[in-house]
DNA sequence: GTTGAGCGTT
């Protein structure tokens, strides 16, 4: 995939890794490698891209075979406008397992000592923990949650359609042509589901008395509606029908609901 | 169709 080798990394014994920020998502390694070619000896050019869509995440890593090379890339790389945006060349700072780096060039560690105990996180992966002071980065980028956007939507859609579930006709409704994209969502709704069962009122220690709808605006638009779409079932009768015949029980709303 | 800080695959 986007690499010469089909099956991983090639070879990164003594190659310089690259990364090569600011691309535009349409930017292939193809295009990357004749560009970083013409500096020096590229061994591999891999584009990290999304497994779900496929899309380019705006970056690609190229792996040098000298550092002289790649240092000459860098600089003169650095800046270079490719496909009508400024790229950011610069030497890797993490390997593919999460190995050293220095200068670009991979330095094993977990090859002479498996313990993984010393701190080799010098930035935080995980933003979850960092969102109280990361919170402010946040705000200005709005496309650094593509994973976190998956999880937001999945939850989202989850329980909205669990709640529509419950109120009104789900399934009863049409299909929009979701197609192979829900089977993944629904799957990973069940997934959550399973961990987290009813986790619709995230209220730890809230009064006894459980107000599911503070603001009170959730049953009054549907009960409207509903009234809308028929207003008076006995005078609106356009086949002229009776509603009694099709409802015997006038408390079947009630039921129903 | 969109996006824009960052660190990677069999």
């Amino acid at each position: 995939m986007s690499h010469f080798g089909r099956s991983g990394p090639p070879d990164i014994r003594d190659t310089y890794s690259l990364l090569v920020l600011n691309i535009t998502f349409r930017t292939t390694a193809d295009d990357l490698f004749p560009l970083f070619d013409k500096y020096g000896k590229v061994v591999d050019v891999f584009i990290p891209r999304d497994r779900r869509t496929g899309d380019s995440r705006g970056f690609a890593f190229v792996r040098y075979k000298y550092a002289d090379e790649a240092q000459k890339a860098v600089e003169k790389l650095d800046g270079r406008n490719v496909d009508g945006r400024e790229i950011m060349v610069q030497f890797a700072k993490y390997g593919p397992n999460a190995e050293r780096i220095h200068k670009g060039r991979i330095i094993e560690t977990s090859s002479k000592s498996k313990g993984r105990s010393r701190s080799r996180s010098p930035r935080p992966r995980h933003r979850d923990e960092y969102r109280d002071r990361d919170y402010r980065k946040r705000s200005r980028s709005r496309s650094r949650g593509r994973n976190d956007r998956d999880r937001y939507r999945g939850k989202e859609r989850d329980s909205r359609r669990r709640s529509r579930s419950r109120s009104a006709s789900p399934d009863h409704h049409k299909d929009r042509g979701r197609g192979r994209y829900d089977d993944e969502r629904r799957s990973r709704s069940r997934s959550y589901g399973s961990a987290s069962p009813a986790r619709r009122s995230p209220s730890p220690r809230g009064s006894p008395s459980p107000r599911r709808t503070p603001p009170s605006r959730e049953e009054s638009p549907v009960g409207r509606k509903r009234n809308e779409r028929s207003p008076t079932p006995k005078s609106v009768s356009p086949r002229g029908r009776p509603a009694d015949s099709r409802s015997p029980s006038p408390h079947n709303s009630d039921a129903d609901e």
